[in-house]
DNA sequence: ACCAGATATTGTAAAATTAACACTTATTGT
DNA sequence: ACAATAAGTGTTAATTTTACAATATCTGGT
C-alpha cells in the first residue's frame, strides 16, 4: 500500500540566463512578454516545468524553443523561492545559465506565443526586468564570473577558431577589469589547452593574429586549478 | 483582470545536510524513517515546503524542528528535479546545507512523528540513505569542500573557543588529506581573523594549547581568497 | 625531583607563481 | 614608404607556496 502524502501543490518555473558574446561585449538573451503580469516588461526566458521532464531538460527545451540550439550544456545554480516573487501565487524558479557560441544570424527562431520578441542586450545596458529577475541575473553573473576562474567556460562563447586577443577579451568583459597581455598569454598557453591551427584570422587591415581551438582532451587538466589574472 | 497560469501541479521539498564535528570527525545528522517510502531507512531530514513560507524560512523550521536550534546560516546548493526520484509522484527537493555547532548533548529535540530517530553519523560511515539523498550529499559535500577554501565556515564547526590543532583537524577532515602544521598555522594567522585570548585549554594531560577566537570584524579579508593547503 | 609521554610551538630556504612593465614585428591602406 | 593598428614577445622583482625537524611545555607517574 502506498500512501498519499500530504501536499501543498505549487508551480515550478525554470528561468535561463543565456550569455552570449557579441562585438566585444557581454550580452543576455531577453524577451518582451506578451502576457500578464508584466505584459510588455523584459524577462529572462523561462516557462513551467511539464510533468513528464526533469529540470535539465526543461532548460534544455527552453533553449530550443526559444533559440532552436540543442546539445548545450545548462548549468542549474540557484533556486528562488521567495514568497511574493510571482504575483500570482505560489511559483518558485529554478534558474539555469548557458554559454552560446553567436552565430552571425545569432540563432533565433521565430518567437512562441509567450513572448512579443527577444533580444541579445548587453549586461550593461539591462532595461528593468519583470518578477525578481534582475536578482537572478546578478547572481547567474557572480557565478560565471567566480565560474571562469577555474573552468574552460570563456572558449564556450567564442567561435570555434580564435585569437588569444578575443579569448582574452572574453575574460575582461566578465571580469569587469583589464587585464595583462603578456601574463595572460603566458598564463593560458600554459594550460596547454589551447591547440595553435598555424592558421591567421582574415579580413583584418591590421596584423592578422593566431587563430587557436579548445582542446577538449587536456581539459581535465585545468580542473580545480585557480586562474588568477 | 489577472489571468489564470495554466498549471502543472508538483510538490516540493526541502532536504538539509547537518554538519557536524565531533570527537576529531565529521559527521551529518541522519534520521531513521518511521513511515514509507524507504520505511526504517535513513534518510536526511528534510520536510514539505508550506504555503506561508520561503525557501529558506522552511530549511530553518526543519533544523528547528529537529534539533531545537534556530538563527544558522543555512545555505541552499542544489535542487534535485530528476523524474522517479521520488516513488510518490512529481517531488523536487531543494537541498541545503549548514554547519553547527554540536554541544556535549548535540542539542537533539525528541524526535517528530516522522522519524524514529536521529543521529549523528561519521561521513565515512554512512548507510544507505533513501531516495537520492547519497547523490545530494555527495553534492554537498563537494561544496563544502570547495566552500572552506574561501570562506571561513570551519569555525562555525567548533566551540567558540578552539585551539589551532582542532581548526587544522576540521580542514583536514572536510578535505580529506593531511596538512602540514607550520604551515597551516601561519596562513591561518596571517587572515587576520583569529584572535588569540591568551587562554589556555584545559583538562588535557599534556601541555595545553592556546585558545583563539574568530573575529568577525576582520572576516571581509577571507572573501574570495584562495586558500591553498 | 626526575623522567617518560604527549602535544604545542616555532623558522628557514628553495621553488613556484604572480605582477609589473615597453618595445619590435607584421600587415593593411594610403 | 609611411602611417596606422594590433600582434607578439622576456625579464625582473615580489609574493606565495612548499618542504622540512628540533625545542618547549605540560602532565602523570615514580
Amino acid at each position: 500500500m502506498i500512501e498519499v502524502l500530504p501536499q501543498f501543490n505549487s508551480t515550478f518555473s525554470i528561468d535561463c540566463i543565456l550569455f552570449g558574446f557579441d562585438e566585444g561585449e557581454l550580452k543576455i538573451l531577453l524577451i518582451e512578454r506578451n502576457e500578464e503580469p508584466f505584459k510588455d516588461w523584459w524577462a529572462l526566458p523561462g516557462n513551467l516545468v511539464s510533468e513528464n521532464e526533469s529540470l535539465d531538460q526543461s532548460a534544455s527545451r527552453i533553449l530550443h524553443e526559444l533559440t532552436g540550439i540543442e546539445n548545450v550544456y545548462m548549468e542549474q545554480f540557484y533556486t528562488f523561492g521567495d514568497i511574493g516573487r510571482h504575483p500570482q501565487g505560489r511559483i518558485i524558479s529554478v534558474a539555469y545559465y548557458a554559454m552560446l557560441r553567436l552565430g552571425g544570424d545569432k540563432a533565433l527562431k521565430p518567437i512562441s506565443n509567450y513572448a512579443k520578441q527577444a533580444h541579445w542586450i548587453n549586461v550593461k545596458e539591462l532595461p528593468k526586468l519583470a518578477f525578481d529577475h534582475q536578482k537572478i541575473f546578478d547572481q547567474g553573473l557572480e557565478k560565471i564570473k567566480r565560474r571562469i576562474k577555474h573552468q574552460p567556460i570563456a572558449f564556450e562563447l567564442l567561435p570555434e577558431k580564435f585569437t588569444l586577443t578575443q579569448l582574452q577579451n572574453v575574460y575582461e568583459v566578465i571580469l569587469g577589469k583589464k587585464l595583462d597581455k603578456r601574463n595572460f598569454r603566458k598564463k593560458m598557453l600554459s594550460f596547454n589547452v589551447l591547440k595553435d591551427l598555424n592558421e591567421k584570422q582574415k579580413g583584418v587591415s591590421f596584423r592578422a593574429a593566431t587563430l587557436y581551438r579548445f582542446d577538449k582532451r587536456k581539459y581535465g587538466k585545468l580542473f580545480g586549478k585557480e586562474i588568477s589574472f
